[in-house]
DNA sequence: TATGAATGAGCCTTCATTCAT
DNA sequence: TATGAATGAAGGCTCATTCAT
């Protein structure tokens, strides 16, 4: 806004433009190698892949972690700004959450590294602080108007959206675990299963 | 007492059993630094947490991954015993099925490690063939006695194993994380949810 | 002043104007980065402090090198410049090349890093040819004067300066080590000792 | 002296040796590349030159620092060790501090890094205390004997001997500078000058 | 058979310098 | 002319694995 409202903004404006540019670049690189060699990945595969130097890297990202966590978070965010809408869509509260961590899963299935990264000392920690923050309140509205009156199994939007992504881990790899499925089936019962208490 | 029993058991045999003995011990301390430090850690660690060289440790196993698996190896093969007993002693296949998965829980959980090494490259191939073999038939029994006649969400004993175990990634480390608690709910649709489809 | 008295200073000369006050600013920056964080600093810390971008160092400094050596041999020029006048102000000739020394110990010691950096390969050589084209002629006259009939210990007047200087590496950093009584006895040693003979 | 008391010692105890020697010949090596290219060596390269691999280097000494720390703490050791002779040899305790303080000139001169590498931060801290540990005990008791009615500059044996050591930094690089005759001269500003005062 | 020293590929990160805009 | 993004060599360090003793 700042910007745009700047008349005759000259190459300076293009800099950021083409910075912006790049940086996607390196996300979609990096996000495609943890999807292939996993989040593991050496930094410097990331470099090759995106066609750049290590130091491009570092110099958008300061540490590993940070490019990680970016990978992720630039699709953590889109799948956030989904979930309101899903809520009208659907047929049914019910349908929403399912439709929802349907879209999840897609996600997590996609970049299947991700679910593994959240297990990183490092990395996961500001990731999962992502995942808390942007995914979690979606998912308690989602949750709240699927449960209201019937209850479900009880457990907190955290719970059931961690669970998920802990069904996806290594989802893709193995043809006889079919994570839509299971996913499908851990959903019942977080909605319909009795209570499972508290500890 | 197995082996004292077998008559004509010279000093070949005192070989033998001291060399399991020993094996025993390597795997021992390797459980116990697994359980401490994570699998991740140095082979050079279990060496010493063992009161041995790395050599030793090569030569009973003559690949980090080897020693992996065959710690878990260990444990799984108890799990599988216990498995079969439970269809007797339990009030019914229902409960047999969540007792067993909840020792399943109970083992995995406090080797909190295991599930991560699944998704190891190197060590998860072996480690997964073993749970394949010696799991899945057993979850496979208990699941059949419990959902003769009502059929369940129609999971495969591999799929409901491997969800579970995927469940419990990471657990322990996560005190907002009930892993019980969500192991529980995702049984719960196993058994009473409707067919989950064929994908 | 000197510049707006000449006659017929078009833009042509604002420029150089302008250009030379650039310098002086990354000068200033340069030297009290160096200051602060040592002369190790990295050239983008030095660009940052003066507002530049690092382009614009490589534009006034084709090299690192450069960089340092312009820092110090600007300070290096007021220290040479500030010598003869002290043979008439101190009150005598040993006075005087104990002040001017003084003098040069205030420089090494505020700037801390110049003494380390005369060791450094490729940014000590620029430096060391400054040094002894502009600081040792004077120390060698104020020398001159002093020893006149003593002869002193003999030294050079290039051993007696690069021995000061050698003596002001790392000063302030200790505390045990106080680097104006050092060199008091050093200058001792070299004003009233007994010739120290040729090698 | 306990091992030499074990009768029999057999392959446990030339193992010892050889690894012994095998640091021997590290440190020589390290001690070799100091001198020719400085303290700033990258492991890598002390490794080629005692032609074995950095894992090694990093077996003996898991630090860099501490392998420059070993390099030199060998030789301060010998040096401290050849100082309380010299009272009894030299002609006279000022002779006993320059014969002493030669030695040392001597030692610093050879692997010159080392005034350097006092200037390190990591480096060091470390080979500074060994410093103050071993050398200074020697070169205070030189000096008393020394500097006993007379009182000498009233620098501290710390001074004194960092003193020296500052002198040597770039000892050998620079054939305009005799090490030996400057630091004969401060010395002699040390034991002969006149009080150079507290501050 | 057990030991543990040695190996060396590979990792993350920093920074001087170049060059398109 | 100024900018700062990109480069990539280089460095410290870790650890699985081999092998002489």
């Amino acid at each position: 806004m700042t910007e745009s409202s700047e008349p005759g903004a000259g190459p300076r404006r293009a800099k950021r433009v083409d910075a912006f540019r790049n940086e996607q670049k390196l996300l979609d690189a990096a996000a495609s190698v943890f999807v292939e060699v996993g989040v593991d990945a050496p930094v410097r595969a990331v470099a090759a892949a995106a066609g750049v130097g290590v130091g491009t890297i570092y110099r958008h990202f300061p540490t590993r972690a940070d490019l990680v966590v970016a990978v992720y978070r630039h699709q953590v965010d889109m799948l956030a700004a989904a979930g309101p809408s899903l809520l009208a869509t659907s047929g049914s509260p019910d349908a929403a959450v399912r439709d929802w961590l349907d879209q999840f899963v897609d996600f997590l299935v996609t970049k299947h590294g991700l679910a593994a990264a959240l297990q990183d000392d490092k990395v996961g920690a500001a990731l999962h602080q992502h995942f808390v923050d942007h995914l979690v309140p979606v998912c308690a509205e989602l949750l709240a108007a699927a449960t209201k009156g019937s209850g479900g199994a009880g457990l907190t939007a955290y719970e059931v959206l961690r669970g998920v992504g802990n069904l996806c881990i290594g989802a893709g790899q193995d043809p006889m675990f079919d994570t839509r499925r299971v996913v499908r089936a851990y959903v019942s019962g977080v909605l319909i299963g009795e209570d499972v208490g508290r500890g």
